[in-house]
DNA sequence: AACTATTTGCAACAATATTGCAAATATACT
DNA sequence: AGTATATTTGCAATATTGTTGCAAATAGTT
């Protein structure tokens, strides 16, 4: 069984063309995605409903997950097998190249914890970093 | 000489109603505000164009600084001093609320450096955690 | 007080996001 | 496989958010 019908399956979401093509495009993209590149990508032509719809419910099955920006966008990228309904696991840094404009998960690099002042409690963290990407670097 | 006038000569800014209210906004408000929060606030009534505007010119003169959302807003705060134009040198940790929904900028918790896979190189970093703050976890 | 540069508000526009509802499609069942 | 049921899609309308040009208003300067 192919991967984007195994994940959907496995999510208990019924098996779309537009969730199997969007799912695809995630699966085939190094780096994460905005609602703009999904809509732009020739191949794919659904309505713009459809594809907040789509990512909304992917979002919410735990199939990909959110990255802050701040260009009032918002990134969506693949999430790992850890990752459930509802309980998100993506504490792992995301890196955006200065340089070619990729955001990519860097799933090996975890968010480190850090000690936070008396009676504040964290739940889940975020850490975004802008540089240069080992890509790029090499131009 | 009052702060907020202290503020705008310093970044050698024309001090007009419009930056004397929404400065002040800032120095007042404990945590970080979005456009909207700003807008919505009965004391000014500005145009719309004036507050994206005046936002930022402050961006761009160190006076205020940018956080990550995964809301399609972004979210601004004051700076420390340590801001300059052009320079910020915001790596702090930001902490959302999920009871008050408040975003509150840890400026003692700075963000702790991680190592990077090979040619990764990391430029500026940011941090967003969410969780239960200290005035809401009395509660 | 008058001049100059900057800022503001308006208007128009562009882009992005949300909702209700009928038609189309997927899944479940026989 | 064919039918019933539940889900999903696309359309239309609308709301929200962000941008640009330009004339009028305002702030800083002499």
């Amino acid at each position: 069984m192919n991967q984007t019908l195994d994940i959907l399956k496995r999510s208990g979401l019924s098996v779309t063309e537009g969730r199997r093509e969007i799912l695809n495009l995630f699966i085939q993209s190094e780096g994460a995605l905005a609602h703009a590149d999904i809509e732009s990508n020739t191949k794919i032509s659904f309505d713009r409903v459809t594809v907040y719809r789509t990512l909304q419910t992917f979002v919410e099955n735990g199939i990909i997950h959110q990255i802050p920006t701040t260009d009032n966008t918002i990134l969506y990228a693949l999430c790992k097998d850890k990752c459930g309904s509802g309980h998100h696991h993506d504490e792992h840094v995301h890196f955006i190249c200065n340089d070619c404009e990729k955001t990519i998960c860097l799933d090996d690099v975890i968010v480190p914890s850090v000690k936070f002042p008396e009676g504040f409690h964290p739940l889940q963290s975020a850490m975004v970093v802008k540089g240069i990407c080992s890509d790029c670097i090499k131009n």
